[in-house]
DNA sequence: CCAGAGTATTTTACCATTTAGTTAAACTGA
DNA sequence: TCAGTTTAACTAAATGGTAAAATACTCTGG
């Protein structure tokens, strides 16, 4: 533990290194990113990320951690509040829509991991993160089908509807911004997730499960 | 027309070429992915890409075009088969997941392209194969809620949502296999679409639409 | 409180490699 | 011969990474 703390003394640099990086990665990918750039954007010398955390490779585990360790930690902490497992599942989209809304790399991030099929994951942390996510999902669906009123349904599934839905719908959002004028109303506006798309997928989501 | 079919007369060279990147880049996507290891997959020296077809966008823009427009070719064609609202959905959602089967180079393509917001994405083309696959989408809806089975719902939302899921159940895969061992039955096997997971997905989707 | 030795951090300047793209010569078939 | 095609060899720029000098900071004994 006491490692992956925002940092102990005077980690300036590493704060600003880490919170560029974020955004290179999100941006370019890992082969697009450029040392160059998180170094330019975190108003460092490159040999300072080199100094402080390591290659490229490094750089890009620990951004990949910080990410999806504080995701999951906020919807551990949220679903604890909400009573019927109805209400935990929506408790659970809204809290994936929210973490995405305010931490936009995470969305590209996760994409672009999935899409190299986690080749570049780092076993040590990931495991445990998405283990504990999908741990809690089935306990809010065991907890729903043992008291009637949710049908049998695999966790993952649910998961990955869930989570690549919200994603992909707010990455979509320029590409939708572009051909805005053309499709007309078959364009979804906006690119917040928490308001009417989340609802709309919670209440799509609840329907789903729901026995009969 | 008859400029994105297979190739004329002698298009061997770039039928190869065209094969090799399609692969290259679904694995290492636009910036990984090298002009060197596309020459070298196909066999043929790295210049005759930059005779055949162009440089690296433009390559790059190929390979997108032909593979969605061709998913969406075959998406539309099933459809038709289908009589009831309901079969159509499912047909769809089956479709998709049968292109993506058979064509295991669309969900990364697909995923890395949405995560860089479209970037990449040569308008001409993709414009007319995304609305005509949303507007499809949407004649299926709009029958089925005439007809009383189904509730309003935004074609958008509903093909984001089996697109992404099933791209995403897809591309998984190899993430799935390596936690097998710790994660026990939390994990779903298996990489093929076309079967339960399709299934359940289109069970999931269509009760999410309909009326009450 | 301070000199200055010692440590941590940052920067400059650089290298070796990789890579997209080009050129001009060689080859092929009609 | 000649247009179409392929190839080897090359270039220029970009890029990940490093070594060593320069700077900032900390801590000790006087």
């Amino acid at each position: 533990m006491g490692e992956h703390d925002i940092k102990d003394k005077h980690g300036e640099a590493r704060l600003k290194i880490m919170d560029a990086a974020r955004n290179v990665f999100a941006e370019m990918g890992f082969a697009g990113a450029r040392m160059d750039e998180v170094a330019r954007r975190a108003g460092v010398n490159k040999a300072t990320i080199y100094y402080h955390i390591g290659d490229k490779k490094e750089l890009y585990a620990e951004v990949i951690h910080q990410v999806i360790g504080n995701t999951t930690d906020r919807i551990e902490e949220n679903i604890r509040r909400a009573a019927t497992p109805e209400e935990k599942i929506m408790t659970y989209i809204l809290t994936v829509a929210e973490a995405m809304d305010s931490n936009p790399q995470m969305p590209p991030l996760m994409m672009r991991e999935i899409a190299t099929g986690g080749g570049n994951l780092p076993d040590a942390f990931v495991l445990e993160d998405f283990a504990r996510m999908i741990d809690l999902v089935k306990k809010v669906l065991d907890e729903g089908i043992s008291s009637g009123v949710f049908a049998e349904t695999a966790p993952l599934s649910l998961h990955l509807m869930v989570v690549s839905t919200l994603a992909v719908y707010k990455m979509t959002f320029p590409i939708r911004e572009r051909y805005k004028d053309m499709a007309g109303d078959l364009i979804l506006p906006g690119d917040k997730l928490v308001g009417p798309f989340a609802a709309q997928i919670g209440r799509m989501v609840i329907k789903a499960l729901r026995r009969i």
